[in-house]
DNA sequence: CTTGAATGTCGGAATTACCAACATTATAAT
DNA sequence: ATTATAATGTTGGTAATTCCGACATTCAAG
């Protein structure tokens, strides 16, 4: 079984820090809560609540702010470079994989998840 | 005054699209809602409903899904920017594979030759 | 076809967001 | 420093959304 992630603290601090970042790229651009709430259609109040943690923010709501932000949403949610970026050899082999046919890129995915259930069982 | 985005159809179908990949995602890891929803510890029914497009993905959920599904937030939430490079299989794939040993990658690598011979052995 | 697993769907309870009004803080000008 | 105004924070009641459990449906293998 895969380990669950999160407990509610975290959250709460994940939560924070997603806040602060929003926070902090409006006021880089000089807007108000009040004009950027208008935008996202949802009260100035809510958005008080978002960049002080005390909200949800939703995964659209999250993409249309980065837009209107001029970030990537991983720059929000703290989405490490890595994640993102890939290991110069795993680029070369995934050019090499690109011109597979479909059923191939399956068949090797599976056998690529058969090499990482091998390798770590249970590191989730 | 910013010009607002958003009406409420153009937000349906953006958490349609979203549940789209989300879905697909966690078919291609093999991985069953009831899985996925105990990982996030959310209920699994409210895991059918984000993947229908019929309940809201916190930021911080989408975080957590993009980490086990070894894909960035971006390619979830549609933002285009490496997804032009690679098609979006062989990016995850690629991922995927960033985490597998040296030994394994090398092995990864041949079957990836055999697939590709193998192929082109139909259209010779 | 039958079985068991996976997923979908429903109503009522629990949680969360919204809203309006007011309180506090920040900023700028005199 | 004081005032005026804008910006932001807070609170309580209400509306909306999510959770939960039970049951229905679909899917895959035998």
């Amino acid at each position: 079984m895969i380990v669950p992630i999160g407990n509610d603290s975290e959250d709460d601090e994940a939560r924070r820090e997603l806040g602060d970042r929003l926070r902090e790229a409006r006021k880089y651009l000089g807007l108000t809560q009040e004009e950027v709430a208008g935008y996202l259609r949802i009260p100035r109040t809510a958005l008080s609540d978002i960049e002080s943690g005390q909200r949800r923010v939703e995964a659209i709501e999250l993409t249309r702010l980065a837009r209107l932000y001029r970030q990537s949403v991983g720059y929000f949610t703290g989405e490490d470079e890595m994640s993102a970026t890939l290991p110069p050899d795993v680029a070369h082999l995934a050019r090499r994989v690109a011109d597979l046919s479909m059923e191939d890129r399956e068949e090797l995915g599976r056998f690529a998840e058969y090499l990482r259930a091998r390798a770590s069982k249970d590191t989730l």
